[in-house]
DNA sequence: GCCTATAGATGTATATTGTATCTATCCGGT
DNA sequence: ACCGGATAGATACAATATACATCTATAGGC
């Protein structure tokens, strides 16, 4: 039974944002796997996992937008530091671009529902 | 290959946010899927295509959310025609709500990247 | 009769996600 | 020295979602 509806984005931006929300918490700064999780889930991604998270990250190593290294830590594992690279930097400005254009519509969106909502109230005299 | 990065959503609102939209277009009157098809196109939804569409209307359908009846057209085949339902209208307003929440998020984030470019620019004296 | 636009529906390959599980390291407690 | 928990990263497989093609039908124009 394909049914794609389930529940929805529930107060979290949905989880097809990591990419930009990587690209913009990378341009913030170097940072490793663990802790873009952290963040990601801060930002609003709230379902973010790590199984995703790292599958994205390499991921978008292959797509040369990062680059990352081993980095022994002073306290647990090692980590691996990803850096944006110049393919990042631009992947990003065209991701907040879209993104501009999804808040745009959503705007859109969000006035036409209430427009609606007012014609409601106003046709009640 | 297990690549989901590929090009995002260029200028167009993510598919999967179908539902919001159906629901929106529904709760301003009757429609058909054929016509909801153009609707949502027109909305920001440029990818939505058929398949898709009359399946995810058919799946609010079984959730209760819209309910239809065959309508015979004065020119062309008969059409489904499409009505929201209490509990769809109870749908809308919580999309809708978190619709408010990404909003929101989406915000904060474009904010957070220009004060990035404005830190970038303001130390080049 | 044949072609096109309209209208709806289904089948299926592929892509993306979700969930569970696995490895490893360091630190603190006992 | 051994154990358990927090940190860190990675993988396998099932479940879902999406894209694309295809199929049925009807009405109207030519």
């Amino acid at each position: 039974m394909s049914n794609q509806m389930s529940s929805d984005t529930n107060g979290t931006l949905p989880r097809h944002y990591l990419k930009p929300c990587l690209l913009l918490l990378l341009a913030e700064g170097p940072s490793h796997g663990y802790e873009l999780l952290e963040h990601v889930r801060r930002m609003g991604i709230k379902g973010a996992e790590p199984g995703g998270l790292y599958r994205y990250l390499r991921a978008m190593e292959k797509e040369e937008m990062v680059s990352s290294w081993w980095e022994p830590s002073q306290a647990g594992p090692a980590r691996r530091t990803y850096v944006l690279t110049e393919e990042g930097r631009k992947g990003l400005n065209e991701s907040v671009q879209s993104l501009r254009d999804v808040r745009e519509i959503l705007v859109t969106l969000l006035d036409r529902y209430d427009s609606l909502s007012t014609k409601a109230t106003a046709s009640r005299p």
